[in-house]
DNA sequence: TATGAATGTTTTGATTTCTAAGGACCTCAT
DNA sequence: ATGAGGTCCTTAGAAATCAAAACATTCATA
């Protein structure tokens, strides 16, 4: 309780001309979620491995081992989503915990062979299907696709300073700030 | 820190180029995922609801009374999903179930009077950062945004239906899905 | 040395989410 | 009418997901 007091319901009236759009982003974004989902049980039934399984997974060949909580920040999930992860890997001997010995706090993670093995040879997290159309877009829309989605992320996460102008962000006003990468 | 994260396209094995931007996409899918479970959470601990009952709920007051797999279909979750949601709704008084006259397999879905009242109060499910945001951009922004989250549906989506030109021509057959006769 | 703040992980408790299986009910041939 | 096969909903079982609480450990400092 306490924090922030609900101050009264926000008005919640007033999405004149961009309440459609939101209402349809907002059914997007659940269909997005839901294929996502879909796909895991897909790959969980054929593979046995779930998607955030196979993420960690991947994470941990890309960056080597790794604790816990270091692990959560590089794939987005909350260090007790992966703890729990982890207890489904590690039971099937796909990666290993150890405790360090220079700070027993800490925990180190990393791959076995076997994990190393089914990793690789297990294939990529999202659709196949999405993938290979995403390949067989230009470059440019596989390039906006990945900008608005930033964009999304962007308008979205919450950060600790917050309160900057609002109107100038995204890929059509102009170049705007970050992003650019290429 | 912001959103930018220190995209370099990364040089995942095989891929070429296609393969940098599927990470990007992926991190970002999963980014938006968690916002927008974060942003449910915040709403159940503020107002005790999280965006899934009140998604129901607004499709309630939208299209009226309705059976739950009706329902189910209109918020794109499955009917078992749904399910769970409406115990916990009916458990607070904010929905009631009757099994209906005609065929009694069906079971309507209506709001009482305090989930009515509840609903019309409650502030869009999304984010209101982001909705302000949206509304912030030029209309052509928003407008991109929702095209590329429509294409990413339409890219994702398993629809299995819809007479596929399959036309048995031999080699794609062993591998075809459950396509049709199922 | 003790003690409290900070850090890292796991546990707890709740919800969401799905598929698959179970139960109730309807329809239509036979 | 009667049973087979659909349709509709709920239950079962499992994973993911988070915040918050509980543990374990380290570190600074009185």
């Amino acid at each position: 309780m306490t924090s922030t007091t609900p101050e009264k319901p926000t008005p919640s009236r007033g999405r004149s001309d961009a309440g459609a759009y939101a209402e349809s982003i907002l059914r997007s974004l659940r269909r997005i979620i839901r294929a996502i989902d879909q796909h895991s049980r897909h790959l969980s039934r054929e593979f046995n491995l779930t998607v955030p399984q196979l993420v960690c997974l991947r994470q941990l060949i890309l960056s080597g081992p790794s604790t816990p909580g270091n692990l959560a920040s590089k794939v987005y999930l909350s260090q007790a989503t992966v703890t729990g992860i982890l207890d489904r890997l590690e039971a099937r001997n796909l990666i290993k915990r150890e405790r360090s010995s220079p700070d027993r706090r800490r925990v180190t993670v990393s791959l076995t062979d076997s994990g190393q093995r089914l990793t690789e040879e297990m294939p990529w997290p999202l659709q196949e299907r999405f993938a290979t159309r995403l390949a067989a877009m230009p470059m440019e829309g596989r390039q906006v696709i990945d900008q608005v989605l930033k964009q999304i992320v962007d308008m979205m996460e919450v950060r600790e300073l917050d309160a900057w102008p609002i109107v100038g962000s995204g890929i059509w006003n102009d170049e705007a700030e970050q992003v650019g990468s290429g």
